[in-house]
DNA sequence: CCAACGATGGTCT
DNA sequence: GACCATCGTTGGC
């Protein structure tokens, strides 16, 4: 098992959202499968960081894909993105939950609760299961310490419109694993 | 079961 | 000063 490749990440942004279904999210000895992401289209998605431009905060999904983008969402939970997409056009797939794999003990202690169906199903609790902050905004999933790991999973994806928007709400942009009862909101 | 709501702070107008 | 890509708790049934 070791970092996939970067060419990974150059495919078309819905595309990458799909693929992410099933690979693997790994923070040292904690090791989460993607089971539920959101695609985000740049400056012409209403619903997107980067509809409005260049911002201080959203200029990491300006970057290159395969960089990480955090931010801070109602005062109190960081958000994990992927930046995809060509260079200088703002597209990225949101993270929005992880089937816990290896480091379990870990999560509960953080998440301060034993239900594993608890640790990672949604945006806000795997960052602090995985303690993912700000301090990871713009590092790139190559040089760690998060990385992305291949996997032969094959998981039969179910579409949705993304959570949460008050724009561009309308678009089905939300894809996650069928049935898996980690994808944020199955409790 | 589920709907309503408050916490909390950075970002943008 | 308003707006959030959220979550846990509360109080109703």
């Amino acid at each position: 098992m070791k970092p996939i490749k970067k060419s990974f990440f150059n495919q078309p942004t819905i595309d990458l959202a799909k693929s992410l279904l099933g690979k693997y999210l790994v923070y040292g000895k904690l090791k989460g499968i993607i089971v539920e992401t959101e695609a985000y289209l740049g400056t012409d998605d209403p619903g997107c960081h980067a509809s409005r431009g260049l911002t201080v905060r959203n200029a990491p999904m300006f970057g290159p894909a395969g960089n990480i983008y955090v931010y801070l969402i109602y005062g109190m939970y960081y958000c994990f993105n992927i930046v995809s997409g060509k260079t200088g056009i703002g597209e990225a797939v949101l993270i929005r939950a992880l089937e816990p794999v290896e480091g379990i003990s870990l999560m509960q202690k953080r998440r301060k609760t034993q239900k594993i169906e608890n640790l990672c199903s949604g945006p806000g609790k795997l960052t602090q299961a995985f303690n993912i902050t700000k301090k990871h905004n713009n590092l790139s999933l190559f040089d760690g310490p998060l990385y992305i790991y291949d996997s032969k999973l094959k998981p039969e994806i179910s579409t949705s419109t993304r959570i949460g928007l008050s724009a561009g709400k309308e678009l089905e942009l939300r894809f996650f694993v069928k049935g898996n009862k980690f994808v944020s909101g199955s409790k």
